[in-house]
DNA sequence: CGAAAGATTGAGATATTTCAACTGCGGTGG
DNA sequence: CCACCGCAGTTGAAATATCTCAATCTTTCG
């Protein structure tokens, strides 16, 4: 019943497993997909839950909203993430999720999902890993925010995007980040500017380039570049002599 | 099935949600306890997963490891919250989870669990909500982290402490603090000194009181007095007008 | 009691924010 | 068609919150 659809030949990889779920789930609970577009919401704080969303297509941020109108960026997500999961322990959705970009989510009743899971355990295979994937995302988002200086950050951030795409299959030279520097600035704890500042840092040392096409296209030549730019800028500058 | 046992009238609040979730584990899968003395690991990163853990009594932290040996504590634990979630995923801890003061845990085998939910159905949404529950608790951390200045983010640490005490039905006025000026730093994204500088603020704006027993231990006279600081700190002095 | 660890406080150093000016781009309407 | 406006982005310089370094004090514990 967890078998392999017999044409995913890469069940190990990230592009079969992500693969591998949306067709598990198709097969097995009633879908409704939805279709967004840039600024759409998918659902919003304090909205009712009963439905988990799964990202077909498109690109998503998860913002937190404080009573006094403080706002942030939580989590972003891309195609196989989960969305709503944040609904499940109040019955109230905690956030808002909000399209950057044309998509489609994929919308499933919670409770026809663990009705289903009965039949096909499987499910809750997917699902668990889903919430535990986000947990240990967090977790490195707080690692992060927390040791990081600024330009690392951005690196880092950087490096997630290429990350992202190259586990869904796609190329990771040249991204199309889909943030303004406000919104990226707002998920990585700081200012516009101080992104701005950073990401020209970077290609000042040659770690990314900018297209022709805009300041939204960034070429990267090679990912560790990224990796080796953020352990540079964490390492004791002593660690060079042994 | 998800019949509340019959001593606990108060199954709407967190304390009656707390016992019943211990009880309904307790009936209907196999637990091992174990006793942990602060500074014991309940599993390290890395670890093969196999088991979740409970907590029953006790403090614990979580810490999230990077290769170059930055270190971050990304949450804490109290009474009934649930350890080892990070697992699930990849088959291995992700983190960390120390004991910070004597205590116990509950290990239940995460295959018995998912097997005991096929006849226990009750079991699937405790677990699904204290992962959903995680979620949101860490989605608040990072708004505070990236939003909140310094004093504030502290404000915000010791009520998020009173409020888990609160919710377990302790006493809320009177807090000791399991970790040192340097735990709760790294947990707030900022140095010892300015955790002790914003204690000493607080203190001196008599949001707290330091008792004589020792710097550890808070005396809160009103929990409400420490969001009113919160929100003080963000306003815009403009709001007075009206 | 003495040593080691934890906590407080001050003063100077620094990373980041704030404020501000300027550029480029895309759309809109005269 | 081009002028104009608003939005996104870049960059500079001053302001500031926090960090770093250092001295001092307190508590804990063998």
């Amino acid at each position: 019943m967890t078998e392999v659809t017999s044409f995913s030949k890469c069940a190990g990889s990230a592009v079969g497993r992500i693969a591998d779920m949306l067709q598990l789930l198709q097969d097995s609970v009633p879908i409704q997909r939805r279709m967004v577009r840039a600024g759409d919401s998918v659902y919003q704080v304090g909205q009712g839950f009963g439905s988990l969303f799964i990202v077909n297509s498109g690109y998503f941020k998860m913002v937190n909203l404080s009573g006094e109108g403080r706002e942030q960026v939580v989590g972003l997500y891309f195609k196989g993430d989960w969305l709503g999961l944040d609904g499940i322990a109040t019955s109230h959705y905690a956030c808002d999720a909000v399209a950057m970009d044309t998509g489609e989510v994929w919308a499933i009743r919670y409770d026809m999902l663990i009705q289903a899971a009965v039949r096909t355990p499987a499910l809750l295979t997917v699902l668990h890993e889903a919430m535990s994937r986000e947990l240990t995302r967090d977790h490195d988002s707080m690692l992060s925010l927390c040791t990081l200086p600024a330009d690392a950050r951005v690196a880092g951030f950087l490096r997630y995007w290429a990350d992202a795409l190259a586990q869904r299959g796609q190329r990771t030279d040249q991204i199309t980040l889909r943030m303004t520097r406000a919104e990226i600035g707002n998920y990585l704890g700081m200012t516009l500017e101080t992104v701005s500042r950073a990401l020209s840092r970077l290609a000042r040392g040659d770690v990314i380039r900018f297209t022709e096409k805009g300041r939204r296209d960034i070429h990267i030549p090679q990912v560790d570049a990224l990796t080796a730019f953020i352990q540079q800028t964490v390492a004791p500058v002593a660690a060079a002599f042994h």
